[in-house]
DNA sequence: AATTCTATCAACCGCCAAGTC
DNA sequence: CGACTTGGCGGTTGATAGAAT
């Protein structure tokens, strides 16, 4: 089930990504984040195109993906959605943690469509015999008042429990609320947490930054130095000292409230267990050691402005915590980190582990040994 | 055993909205 | 205001595994 490598006249690479692929991908986003996914391909050392591996990382190599089997209430989940939003996958996706929209999309088609439409057959086939016909009517006028007890009014309130519940209140406001999880779709999930982090440091830290916290100027990139060895410049100590020396970014973020952070997340991580079903991304999240956060007098410029709020929302709530937490706007909610952990911009440690552990046979021998990889087969 | 059919799903493609210049 | 860039979305395709004949 995987499309055929080749090459289009562009020189791009197109098709299945190998093993090689994913790892500089893994690296490459891991530790600087996704900037800007038109440009990131050449300083990771692809040949791809953005979208490619914008779509890759998206769909199967960002934290926090769920692979496999899909429960029975998430079934019912998507059945429901589908037919309050039609085939609107992103939104529905962001109502089901840990699905992509592709993923839902192709199980949709495969499974439940089939189901959805076997359910209406039934609906209907049900609701056609409750239909009372007008001799019907005339005859349970005639019938005595006790109707509770009448065997076809015991079907319909019977039936009235069991038809397709309203959604829940929440989902009135389903439409918007799916825009800002649309939006920051990126942000649920590592990837756009650590483009944030990468900007972070590029910026200043007075109110301009936090006001606009997604949008990364990639100006800063001085693309021309970069681009002729990215491979080793971009996963290189080399290329640490060359950010250093550019100040692409500070080392003050290094060591804020790093132990709570670090704490606060690895409770949350530990309650997520078993939903961290990626190998590499729980390796990734586990192996960073700290975490940036602004300082309260940065925190307290933060302009709460929808995007902001929006965007954040989605980091805590990918983090498993409650829509209620994650709508809080209090200032708790701002006193919590709304970055993961694993984008501390180039620190040692993670600059390290990038360098040793993705292009290693024992990263090789771990991506095995998880069973996220086949020996020499590529991703399964 | 060989061939054909079907199900699956990763990846591609084209379009659109938002942002920037 | 229009051109351009970018990210995101939904529809579709293509290759393969497994089932059926």
């Amino acid at each position: 089930m995987v499309r055929t490598p080749r090459v289009d006249k562009s020189g791009l690479k197109k098709g299945t990504w190998t093993p090689e692929e994913d790892r500089k991908l893994i690296a490459y986003v891991t530790k600087y984040g996704c900037w800007n996914w038109r440009q990131l391909p050449k300083f990771a050392g692809l040949s791809r195109c953005g979208k490619s591996c914008r779509l890759r990382w998206m769909n199967y190599l960002r934290p926090n993906i769920k692979r496999g089997n899909y429960s029975k209430e998430e079934e019912d989940i998507i059945i429901k959605l589908h037919k309050e939003m039609g085939n609107r996958w992103s939104a529905i996706a962001a109502q089901l943690p840990g699905r992509t929209d592709n993923e839902i999309k192709n199980h949709w088609h495969t499974n439940l469509k089939k189901r959805s439409k076997q359910d209406s057959v039934t609906h209907e086939e049900r609701h056609d015999s409750l239909i009372i016909s007008p001799s019907e009517e005339r005859q349970k006028r005639k019938e005595p008042k006790n109707s509770l007890l009448n065997p076809k009014t015991t079907q319909i309130i019977g039936s009235s429990t069991s038809s397709p519940e309203p959604l829940s209140s929440g989902f009135s406001s389903i439409t918007k609320d799916a825009a800002v999880a649309t939006i920051s779709n990126m942000v649920a999930d590592g990837s756009t947490n650590m483009a944030v982090a990468s900007a972070q440091p590029y910026a200043d830290t007075t109110g301009n930054f936090w006001t606009q916290p997604f949008l990364t100027d990639n100006s800063y990139i001085p693309c021309d130095f970069l681009a002729p060895s990215p491979d080793t410049e971009c996963l290189s100590p080399a290329f640490d000292e060359f950010v250093r020396l550019y100040g692409l970014y500070e080392e003050k973020y290094k060591s804020i409230n790093i132990v709570s952070q670090r704490e606060n997340r690895q409770n949350r991580l530990i309650k997520q267990n078993n939903s961290l079903s990626n190998p590499v991304t729980s390796l990734i999240i586990d192996s960073v050691p700290s975490s940036p956060q602004p300082s309260s007098s940065e925190l307290s410029s933060i302009t709460k402005d929808s995007t902001a709020v929006a965007c954040s929302t989605n980091m805590i709530a990918d983090d498993n915590t409650t829509s209620s937490e994650a709508s809080d706007t209090s200032a708790d909610f701002w006193a919590e980190p709304f970055f993961s952990d694993n984008f501390n911009f180039p620190s040692d440690s993670l600059a390290t582990f990038v360098d040793t552990e993705f292009s290693s046979p024992a990263f090789d021998e771990f991506l095995c040994s998880n069973g996220w990889y086949e020996e020499n087969e590529g991703l399964k």
